[in-house]
DNA sequence: GCCCTATGTTGACAGCGACCACTTAAGGTG
DNA sequence: CACCTTAAGTGGTCGCTGTCAACATAGGGC
């Protein structure tokens, strides 16, 4: 039973899990916020500690930044994973993730912000390790969906078709990508109708892609890079 | 000719042009530091005024960066316009406008993320006009490209057939826009790739729409909102 | 039982956005 | 010309922030 902080119970020297509790606090401004401007000292206030005790667990804004980036990243694979984890057609499977990439987006506009904005040092190494692995589990949902047959036949994912894949695949992730931001920025709206926009042009892209992937050139990555 | 701060002559009391020279030196720190996160002081100490003399020309810090951005979208839709100027051929015109589009937001990230990235109140009609007046005009290059037959055949730019046309843009923009981002944050790349991998992706995209437009629902918009 | 170290606290500092009252000069009006 | 209105710039101040340093606490291994 977690102890009860309104009661006049006083509150323990330490915490318990104040790395949690602060990266909660952190996603709850976030999504009311919807800004990534809110202080250290909020989330402090909110956690029911002294202004400083978060540098105990984060060196500076830009780490809990990246720690509640990377949560969004668990979550969007999370939620890709549930929604194809009970279809057997690729197709299927592929517009399941989709949907789902698009609406954890609309979703959540300022984290998902967060997560691919380049709020994070943006370029180099300098983002944490789990946001990349739940990257690359992401990009993995894709590749299987492809390879097993979503543009309407099997695609060996062995070397030499590597690069079909990746054609196919920054096809399909440009595409969602955009698509997410440009529903997230009321470029293109409204937003309740974004599941069937999504369904609609996932179709033509598809029906472009069986005809047509794109080559890419050599020495091209699609995804986060693997090495820092 | 320009006073010359660097002499001996003191700078008049006032500066003559403050309004344009704070929103030069918000790009030149944002093309230098790639952030948002530089202080109106700093401006006001690069043009060589008081702290507080932006606030007679901007009311706050979010007036100003939505002045940057609507020069960003001036500057992206004179290169865009630029591009085509001198091509016939819709499909070039249409792979000119593309290239111009990515490379504008790769040559500059952080003007690109806050041209679109929702910082200035993200959601309403607090943006200046003059931004949705380019983003408008950026449209229509597009528009024109299409329908005078970038998917080889015209498309009569009519009512009945708007959303054609709509359902087009939709899928080239979100394409490319989607590509610039990833682009920008890494996840594909290397940089130097991009004018190969917008030529490929759009090429792929094209024979996607010349067989398959996606149907744009009742009641959706694609561009920024005609009215606030 | 003791110390070490992770964790949390208090205090301090400079820099920031934003407001205020005050000063300067430039332009229109008689 | 003098006058006055007003846009433009100055200096001061406030509360808040991120970050650093010094100190306090407690829990776990020896």
């Amino acid at each position: 039973m977690a102890k009860d902080i309104s009661t006049q119970e006083l509150r323990p020297y330490h915490h318990g899990d104040l790395h949690r509790a602060i990266v909660e606090a952190a996603l709850d401004v976030l999504s009311e916020s919807q800004s990534t401007e809110f202080s250290l000292r909020e989330l402090a206030r909110r956690a029911g500690v002294s202004h400083n005790a978060p540098y105990k667990h984060f060196a500076d804004k830009r780490e809990l930044l990246a720690a509640v980036s990377a949560v969004g990243f668990e979550l969007l694979a999370k939620r890709m994973a549930e929604a194809t984890s009970e279809l057997d057609s690729p197709r299927q499977r592929l517009a399941a993730m989709a949907r789902a990439y698009v609406c954890g987006g609309v979703g959540n506009p300022a984290l998902y912000r967060l997560m691919f904005g380049g709020f994070l040092g943006g370029q180099d190494e300098s983002r944490p390790v789990i946001e990349r692995t739940a990257a690359h589990a992401m990009k993995a949902l894709i590749v299987s969906a492809i390879s097993d047959g979503a543009l309407g036949r099997r695609i060996a994912d062995t070397e030499p078709t590597t690069r079909t894949i990746d054609g196919a695949i920054l096809v399909f992730w440009s595409q969602m990508h955009g698509l997410t931001l440009l529903l997230v920025d009321r470029l293109v709206g409204p937003g309740d109708k974004m599941e069937e926009l999504t369904e609609n042009v996932l179709q033509a892209m598809l029906e472009g892609l069986v005809n047509s992937i794109p080559k890419v050139p050599e020495g091209v990555w699609v995804g986060p890079p693997l090495a820092g």
